[in-house]
DNA sequence: AATTGTTTGTACCGATTGGTCTAGATTAGT
DNA sequence: ACTAATCTAGACCAATCGGTACAAACAATT
């Protein structure tokens, strides 16, 4: 048997979502992701199929690699205000500091979901799913050991977070500056007061 | 001297605003733009001069026609709180009655602000300069009548309020249910209890 | 009827799109 | 040495992109 690889699949997927992530799936050429990934043309296409199904696997990537383990991270604070301050703090952390103002990958799919495939489509309403389930465990956490108001409806609450999040992400790309983000990161915050 | 004009400006505007609109402007092509005004592809550019061009003459068509007179209507009902009410209402009402899940296209255009030139950037900016500056200027009515609590901060809470209108907007072209969507707009407005 | 400027249809331009394919170099196991 | 699998480099494909060009049809004034 010759050999099995000469690349690191991930190592590719990496620099391929980096591509994606800054230039959106339509605006990315496949000339983009050749040149910045640095193999082949062919060897491209055979080991991850064409453009689409690429783009899936990076997403697939982000959404495990970025959205779930930063979640979990936050979870395992196991201190539900803390942990919702903190991803409002986090999320405009990473926006300021991100001098390509590329946003959420995640983000950034949902807005263009008009022209991506259902299984696109399935992704990014799964991490959006899960972004609100956090937000209303932290909340009903904080509910059962007092540290929250119980006269707050969780879910509301939780889908305003969502929206809050993704508004950030999306104005932090060059509409809104870096003390209007925080300032609406502060409204985020008070909706659990 | 021969005829003026066959077609009138305004018509073929309206007709590519819908399909910038529903496109956006990198997935809408000429050929597109051509099919749907109905005008030949020379008049097109006598007319208007490029796509570029074009855009920016349907996004401030846009702007003029739909921003400017849905908030100045909405201020000259001089009850801010129902104003701000009957804001939320008419968007999600918008984004649900909209079977082609365009969303707004000021919004839209914001999103994809890293792709779009000074000019434009500039009328989405401004374009979200006076929605902000509308909801600070109801929230500040309210609060010299007497409606609205005085200790809140009408500029964090009018932006708060821009970013949840951006979320319902971008949301509702899919990844959220309308029971979702009127959730949202509900926290929009509790934000002034 | 001549003139003038617009509309129309279509051909055309170079560039780029996603995707396929071939040729040859490279490396490992037999 | 031989074979098998993968790599690279690049030619090539039809389709589409935004934009230009041009000749014919057209209408309104003179």
């Amino acid at each position: 048997m010759p050999w099995e690889k000469s690349f690191s699949e991930d190592v590719v997927l990496e620099k391929a979502m980096q591509v994606f992530w800054s230039k959106g799936f339509d605006s990315a050429s496949m000339a983009n992701l050749i040149k910045e990934t640095g193999i082949n043309r062919g060897s491209l296409y055979n080991a991850f199929g064409g453009k689409q199904a690429l783009f899936v696997k990076t997403l697939l990537k982000y959404d495990s690699e970025n959205r779930k383990t930063t979640l979990a991270k936050l979870e395992a604070l196991d201190e539900p205000c803390r942990a919702i301050c903190e991803f409002f703090d986090g999320i405009v952390a990473n926006t300021v500091a991100d001098t390509e103002r590329k946003g959420c990958f995640l983000f950034n799919t949902v807005l263009a979901c008009g022209s991506h495939s259902a299984e696109v489509n399935a992704i990014v309403a799964n991490g959006l799913r899960e972004i609100e389930g956090f937000f209303r465990r932290c909340i009903e956490v904080g509910q059962v050991r007092g540290d929250i108001r119980k006269d707050i409806d969780a879910e509301s609450k939780a889908k305003a977070m969502v929206a809050l999040a993704l508004a950030i992400r999306v104005l932090g790309r060059g509409a809104y500056t870096e003390a209007a983000l925080k300032t609406i990161a502060a409204e985020a915050k008070q909706l659990i007061n």
